[in-house]
DNA sequence: TGCATCTTATGAACACCGTTCTAGAGCGGA
DNA sequence: TCCGCTCTAGAACGGTGTTCATAAGATGCA
């Protein structure tokens, strides 16, 4: 439902369609009127509500057409095939991001503090729909909505005055720095699937009780370090801010900076 | 074949089974002897040897068994199922890793070259076998020769002063950007299988004049960065090193401070 | 040596998957 | 009413991971 008015918020009209992606295809002809409308949209929905609540995995073109009440081959009407689908979510997401955000504008002054807020916020999206972030993998969001999300963090890393060569990479770390994070989230996480969350550094105490029984003569970093490796609390929030602190002290060193490629390797 | 050099080059007496892998399987009756031995390396063996002609999507258990001459089933003697083998995957590339890994005693003079060294020769192994990156998605490298890639890492990170929590984490860091890094190295090249690799960056071309064609009124960040941002020379190393950079700085940032998240170098 | 037993190998089967083919249902215009 | 057309969706095709029952070979024992 909210696939329309994220769609609507920003005219389709902007962004000329990209070579690559085929035109939405039409279709409608003897309606029943009583099962769900078939569309792009209402599709991308079920797939989202299926993920929701079975996971990616559960996710088949069978499945989704079980949510209209019809057959797989129904879909293809609206959809070229499978991986169009995904790539549909993979917008989808974009789109929830683009919709949630609401910062003030951006300037040299909070560029850290709102580059660190955009990620936290999709970081929130990916993980509230279980193991969604896995359709990122090997795709690029160029999308309708990923072209706006991805103006909108160029914005805010240039405001920092990070040079272009870094700000037209920082946001492809970034992101998938957190698209990596949102799935070893999801992974541990249906690892021990009884524990409740807020247990869930209890469970992995097994696999840091492992690390430490190593031979200490062999492993020694690994068994000293154990403890640290797998210490995960408040739901993985600490390592997530670690890792973001890590990359946003690494950009941040390239701010007015002159080091081109010659100081890189 | 390097397979067995690499699982007794370090014994495997040293590390104790975890709790959670299962030990591996017996198996060997009536054997044709003119057919190849089947055995756990024989079969991670043949699974690269698919990889490395057909990518992961063509890995299935079937046409693993087809290259011993039987069917998917006689398999799972050796192997409790396809996960495993992808597990066992994990692990033979981290074996690869320490099997060609050759550095002097890290120090706090060379622990920054060292990082960046393994993390390149980890990039090496995983491009040399097409989109085998992706068998670590949601994978902690946690097997026999896991440890040991692990144990390396560690002890260069702490011998250049990094702080407990960070050195523990920076492991993560990386490794998830450089599969990550791996994956998306992979995907252009299949995104345009008929260019040289010399000319990817040409065949990416297309996507800059359309990102370059966006009105800019709505996108001038995107306009504007669309250059750098589809930029991609030398193979790809140009973005990896750049990456890589921006995270060793910021790990360096952490050095002898008192990890206090206002000490912003 | 002959026979029972035990272990391993594997073809067939099951329940899925993405995708395509095609018969047919519903509609607008003649 | 009937034609022509578009869009629908069941059935089918070739694939997947996995299980099961049976076959085949090796081994222990009398």
């Amino acid at each position: 439902m909210t696939v329309a008015r994220a769609r609507d918020s920003r005219s389709s009209a902007d962004v000329p369609t990209p070579p690559w992606a085929p035109q939405p295809r039409g279709g409608r002809a003897g309606r029943s009127a009583d099962k769900p409308q078939l569309s792009r949209e209402a599709i991308v929905e079920a797939a989202v509500r299926i993920i929701d609540a079975e996971g990616v995995d559960a996710l088949s073109m069978r499945r989704v057409a079980q949510e209209f009440g019809t057959g797989a081959a129904s879909l293809y009407a609206y959809v070229a095939n499978k991986d169009e689908l995904m790539e549909l979510l993979v917008d989808w997401v974009m789109g929830q991001v683009v919709d949630r955000w609401d910062g003030p504008e951006p300037t040299a002054q909070n560029w850290r503090d709102l580059v660190k807020q955009s990620v936290r916020l999709s970081r929130d999206v990916l993980v509230e729909h279980r193991d969604l972030a896995k359709v990122f993998i090997g795709r690029v969001p160029f999308g309708q909505n990923g072209l706006h999300a991805v103006e909108l963090q160029l914005s805010i890393l240039r405001a920092g005055g990070l040079p272009d060569n870094i700000a037209a990479y920082a946001g492809d770390l970034l992101g998938r720095y957190l698209v990596a994070e949102a799935i070893e989230e999801h992974m541990w996480r249906s690892r021990f699937p009884d524990v409740s969350s807020s247990e869930l550094s209890e469970a992995m105490g097994g696999i840091r009780d492992y690390l430490q029984s190593l031979p200490v003569e062999h492993f020694p970093n690994l068994v000293e370090l154990a403890g640290p490796m797998m210490y995960q609390e408040n739901e993985g929030l600490d390592r997530f801010e670690l890792g973001l602190e890590v990359i946003m002290r690494g950009l941040e060193s390239f701010v007015d900076s002159k080091d081109s490629p010659d100081n890189v390797r």
